[in-house]
DNA sequence: AAAAAACTGAACTGGTCAGTTTATATTTCT
DNA sequence: AGAAATATAAACTGACCAGTTCAGTTTTTT
């Protein structure tokens, strides 16, 4: 058995690539980074990339897959661990807004959304491996949290929307326009507690 | 008194630089946007723009101020004409949502967020003259209506971060991403009464 | 009507950047 | 070791674009 072992013919020096072209894309956007720094980060010449990528944009397209990917692995996770309605929702609240307030996070959000209308396939690959990941995730829990009769939620899906936004309250928008430092362990408690609470008043069975 | 009407001497085609600019601008974005193309829009010589406008970073600043201002203009007003909180709030979440699925609110949302690397002002500029109005003006309305016993809210702040969140709910960052059509009216009345209830089931007196 | 101010069009500069080419070198496979 | 695949460096092309310049025209002011 000494098939390759994939199909795409990739070469030794494809994850380097890759790795600079994140690098590069992260820091300075689409625009802002030019093929001839990324070869340089990921020292590796212009006719190699070539070889690998037919152009800058689907070097691009691959890069934030795997940073979508990466993302969505990091921040989603089931939902276990507790019988406590409360604390089930507290912990998935605190990932969230550990990913969304941090600087990959941030940074993914940003180049994404400006570069939605070049690039709609972007978009939605985004939205599917992050946000509709989420929100799927959510809406199992809570579902399941309605037939044990802890929850009473009429419009599920509504909810699964509902409580993600609650999250981000106030600091979001803040951090993505870079308008202010990151929040203290104390303002994202706050926030956090406020997202539970108001949840919970609501939809609490 | 013949006295010149204005300091900054501005000459006959400024509104024309400025529309044409305006609708490159928001058609394109700023990369995408060349100065040719807007001085044809504009019907007007380069020479004239750039006897305005020292370059394209400063114009582009002047057409997103403007843009700013007319968002907030049309969005926010005082929250007035009804005693009940419950109307008011509906109404306050009416307007948002409208201007938050706009064309225009949108196009400038995704200008901002991909353009306030380069421009740090644009953001704050954005944000002040958009949320933050926004902010201001809820704050406001809570503030009355705890102290004349109407509702119960510890941390009006918060609060009033967590509402314009609520009418977001699932519908903004989709539109964003050009990933779903216009919300018809049965869905945005959905997520504004699912906002209005949640926010009065935590803090209805 | 004369003078002053504003505008025009078109060519030009200088720089950047995506993508190509080629002749040469290194690595991997057999 | 020899062949085949892979990588390299560097120069090059073609296009685009921000910003300048200037000689000449139109509009406004006096």
């Amino acid at each position: 058995m000494n098939a390759p072992h994939a199909v795409i013919k990739q070469g030794r020096k494809w994850d380097q690539v890759l790795d600079g072209a994140r690098t590069v894309f992260m820091r300075d956007g689409f625009e802002g980074a030019s093929v001839d720094d990324i070869v340089r980060e990921a020292g590796v010449s212009k006719a190699t990339l070539y070889s690998y990528f037919p152009d800058k944009r689907l070097l691009f397209i691959e890069v934030a897959k795997m940073e979508c990917q990466a993302q969505s692995d990091a921040a989603v996770a089931q939902l276990e661990g507790s019988d406590d309605v409360r604390d089930v929702l507290t912990t998935a609240a605190k990932r969230m807004t550990k990913f969304f307030m941090s600087d990959v996070g941030l940074q993914v959000h940003r180049i994404i959304v400006g570069e939605s209308q070049r690039f709609p396939e972007i978009g939605r690959e985004f939205f599917e491996s992050g946000p509709a990941r989420v929100h799927a995730i959510l809406r199992k829990f809570l579902q399941k949290s309605v037939d044990a009769g802890e929850l009473n939620i009429d419009d599920i899906d509504l909810a699964a929307d509902q409580f993600p936004e609650l999250c981000k309250a106030g600091l979001h928008l803040k951090m993505v326009l870079g308008l202010r430092e990151p929040p203290s362990e104390a303002e994202i408690d706050r926030v956090i507690e406020g997202a539970v609470d108001m949840f919970l008043c609501k939809y609490g069975a």
